[in-house]
DNA sequence: TCTGGGGTCCTAGGACCC
DNA sequence: TCTGGGGTCCTAGGACCC
């Protein structure tokens, strides 16, 4: 990034992402009820223990359903809410067309997340006009084109961009450039800044500070002193601070890669727990593969009956991609760990990445090496062409358990590069 | 059947080495 | 016998985001 050169940032955010895709789909279905024109959420299923708002329609706002809440609790605020289950592999493909009407309106565009991404509009004025013109442009493309839409923030870098997007909803162009910020950012509870999350509010309002204004004035060694580098930089995002590059392309590498899976039933038994281990490790090995890594740490976290979550991880002495050789990691640190108690939830996670090029023509003298990669390599494939059920592990042909878990569901198989 | 699943970054303590 | 300190790696846990 040149410096002196002022930049135009956008930030494009979905309204209710999930929501606005269930109902764009069910409208193109045939249905004739808008679920975004009713108190509606899209939700887990609760028999299996996911019974949680994912996203709310702006009807369902009104009765104050948060997301996050249990499915329960937002029926007792709303009796008649419609609820529906969510489909990720919808989502994933909205969110990719999303992305590609973008990047017709410049070359930088990054993913933030499956609904938000940012825009660097800097040196495309002379193709698409001045930044507002454009975004309303891009925001009416994409609901003509989709059907769903979106509200834009405009500014001179992300922080602000992205703060202006959440300014009134939905379906709205915003700009929050730097001398706006005492007037439209700082009157704003602090609680509504990027980065400030539940455990920083309360020690904010114990200094007094209960504005984003209030951050931003107050002396910037005091928060340090009491809030450490986290402090600064939200003193620096509440006085509009921040200069990362929009990171369009593939210049975002992954630095870990994990699945967990709430279970439908609480399990107390080891040979149980390891056929779920098993087949989180098959998702998540295949995943790590697709990215072209291999891992060096692999790690399991467990959240009981009491939802007290904990974790165990261990440095492996070589990297690899081979699903056995991270399960047989998985095995041993759970059973470090595990102390026989009621299980609710398990994890695997991969990380300290290096590429597999190496490994390809490899002259490690371990003589399985070569062809576990070629197995692994090859049940990839069947299972990309055919379904995940197309190859499973003979141990859960008469179980419950799904041979495969993690993320998205029910989904045959999702896009190995998505995001969700 | 009341509480999801995917990430990133930071901190702090202990081990170990010089 | 007494007394160090800095640097790095590893691990666990917490905070934040969507």
């Amino acid at each position: 990034m040149k410096k002196n050169t002022k930049r135009i940032i956008f930030h494009i955010d979905v309204n209710s992402a999930f929501l606005s895709w269930e109902a764009v789909y069910r409208l193109q279905q045939g249905e004739t009820l808008d679920l975004r024109t009713i108190p509606s959420v899209v939700g887990g299923d609760p028999k299996s223990r996911r019974g949680i708002v994912l996203a709310k329609s702006i009807p369902a706002k009104h009765y104050k359903i948060q997301t996050g809440e249990t499915l329960y609790a937002a029926l007792e605020k709303c009796p008649h809410l419609k609820i529906v289950s969510p489909s990720y592999g919808l989502y994933v493909r909205c969110s990719n067309a999303m992305v590609e009407i973008l990047k017709e309106y410049s070359p930088i565009v990054q993913r933030f997340s499956a609904d938000e991404c940012f825009l660097d509009y800097t040196g495309m004025e002379p193709h698409f006009g001045e930044p507002e013109a454009a975004a309303r442009r891009i925001k009416n493309h994409i609901y003509r084109e989709l059907g769903f839409t979106v509200n834009i923030g405009i500014s001179t870098n992300k922080l602000l961009a992205k703060m202006a997007s959440d300014f009134k909803k939905p379906d709205q162009v915003h700009t929050l450039f730097p001398w706006e910020i005492p007037k439209k950012m700082w009157p704003l509870p602090v609680e509504e800044l990027f980065m400030v999350g539940r455990a920083t509010v309360p020690k904010l309002h114990k200094m007094r500070i209960f504005t984003i204004g209030d951050l931003a004035n107050y002396d910037p060694v005091h928060i340090r002193h009491r809030l450490k580098s986290h402090g600064i930089m939200i003193w620096q995002y509440a006085n509009g601070i921040e200069d990362s590059a929009v990171r369009g392309g593939n210049a975002i590498e992954m630095k870990g890669i994990g699945n967990s899976t709430t279970i439908a039933f609480d399990v107390e038994d080891r040979k149980t727990a390891h056929k779920i281990l098993l087949s989180l490790t098959e998702t998540v090995a295949m995943r790590l593969r697709d990215a072209g890594y291999c891992c060096r740490l692999v790690a399991i976290s467990i959240k009981n009956s009491d939802f007290y979550t904990y974790s165990h991880q261990r440095k492996l002495l070589a990297a690899t991609d081979a699903t056995g050789r991270i399960y047989q990691t998985v095995r041993e640190i759970f059973d470090e760990v595990w102390q026989g108690e009621k299980i609710r939830h398990l994890g695997v996670r991969v990380s300290d990445f290096c590429s597999n090029e190496f490994f390809q023509h490899s002259l490690f003298d371990e003589a399985d090496l070569e062809k576990t990669r070629a197995l692994d390599q090859t049940i990839d494939r069947i299972r990309l062409k055919y379904g995940t059920k197309s190859v499973m592990r003979a141990s859960f042909l008469y179980s419950d358990i799904k041979p495969l878990s993690g993320g998205v569901g029910q989904d045959d198989f999702p896009p190995m590069s998505s995001i969700l």
